[in-house]
DNA sequence: TGGAAATATGAACACTGTTCAAATTTTACC
DNA sequence: GGTAAAATTTGAACAGTGTTCATATTTCCA
């Protein structure tokens, strides 16, 4: 099953070379802004190398000194949305919310990503257009962020329900999470009364479900 | 927010000329199978229009005699999957398994989807590699199918529970289909333990949900 | 200041999907 | 069966893409 005819020799960094000086990160940075900007506007396929260039104010190659190819550009830009959300994510683990009831939980937590969402709008069209252009492989470090989420959430269930096998509370968060980010980002494609409602819906799902498994109360 | 440069002028019919000597359906059908062999095999962006030509035997310009772009012929490919997954749904909703209890029409539906995807396989590669590539406009007559069954869920709900508002029965089919489909779609990417266990949760987690708003057993 | 190392440039390259005038095949009519 | 018109097939040519790399420029440091 080749994955393709790209020879894996040296894309897995995210930058071919590391701005030493002062002036090449700035360079960077304007050349993510004009991207992003571009992408959202245009899309990611009619936002060429020589556009962005051009409206960055460097030349094609100079793209190509700080980014393997032009796949890395939107990645670049994804992670570092996905960082935000993860870490919103992280904060919501204090050992406080840990004893919260079930139901409590499981609001805070959806509401959690479905703020994000608002606070960074940008996100969204990022996150298309991310969606709808890598091919499936090389999205590890995308995943890997999804794979923390899940097994932030599997340790959660695994402190409530300490009878239930880890690996068990692994599947259960890895449903929970695969189905509240399809809901959620379903939600964003409506009006304001829509996405109210589906976010609703999301907490009603994912609650029915949990119980089937978790106590309302965490044990003391 | 435009959508993109290309002209929405006559690519709306899937075939741009209807074949209409047996000779042409002859070369359509060849076409599409050359094209799905090489799209599984090396993807779809691999697959250029002159390998699927010469593997086919005729010349590029044929391709484009019968198909408006590229991007249709892994539509039409599609579409020919999903006429068959819609249609085995269908088949599910006899009269007489509307008055099934609530937890084996769970079961039932799930494992037509299930199914499909064992009768089916080459259907996975088809589906993954629109996905990858199709950008999320026109899809029109792809999720068209998706609404479809929508649609038809929500009826089986109404007729469950007939004081539920028809709007909220859609909203729950929604959200029933939009999980189903990425849960199993999901449990296609690992070993057959892993599938069958996901299938499970899956069932699990519909009955939960559909048990907040429909009765276990049809009315009389 | 001078020269070596780092950085920036954009024409050239390889390859893509798509088109369309010309060649070929089929059809229809006597 | 012969022939001209219509339908169909062809593939070189076109327009546009992401990417490279020899060359020019800038920065750094003795």
């Amino acid at each position: 099953m080749p994955d393709s005819k790209s020879s894996r020799s040296s894309k897995l960094n995210k930058m071919r070379r590391q701005p030493q000086q002062a002036r090449s990160q700035e360079r960077v940075q304007q050349i993510l802004d004009v991207a992003e900007q571009l992408f959202v506007e245009i899309g990611y396929e009619s936002a060429t190398t020589r556009a962005i260039a051009a409206q960055a104010g460097v030349s094609v190659g100079s793209i190509y000194q700080f980014f393997p190819d032009k796949e890395a550009i939107l990645k670049a830009l994804a992670i570092r949305y996905l960082q935000k959300q993860y870490q919103r994510f992280l904060d919501l683990h204090t050992p406080a919310a840990m004893t919260l009831p079930l139901r409590q939980y499981v609001d805070q937590m959806i509401d959690v990503f479905d703020q994000f969402y608002t606070d960074y709008p940008g996100s969204r069209a990022i996150f298309a257009q991310l969606l709808d252009t890598i091919t499936w492989s090389k999205i590890e470090k995308i995943d890997d962020f999804e794979y923390q989420v899940i097994d932030e959430l599997a340790r959660f269930f695994h402190a409530r329900a300490p009878s239930l096998a880890i690996s068990k509370c692994e599947r259960i968060a890895m449903v929970i999470t695969k189905t509240i980010t399809e809901l959620l980002w379903l939600s964003l494609g409506g009006d304001p009364e829509f996405r109210q409602d589906l976010v609703a819906e999301t907490k009603l799902l994912t609650l029915s479900y949990l119980q089937q498994y978790l106590p309302e109360s965490a044990p003391e």
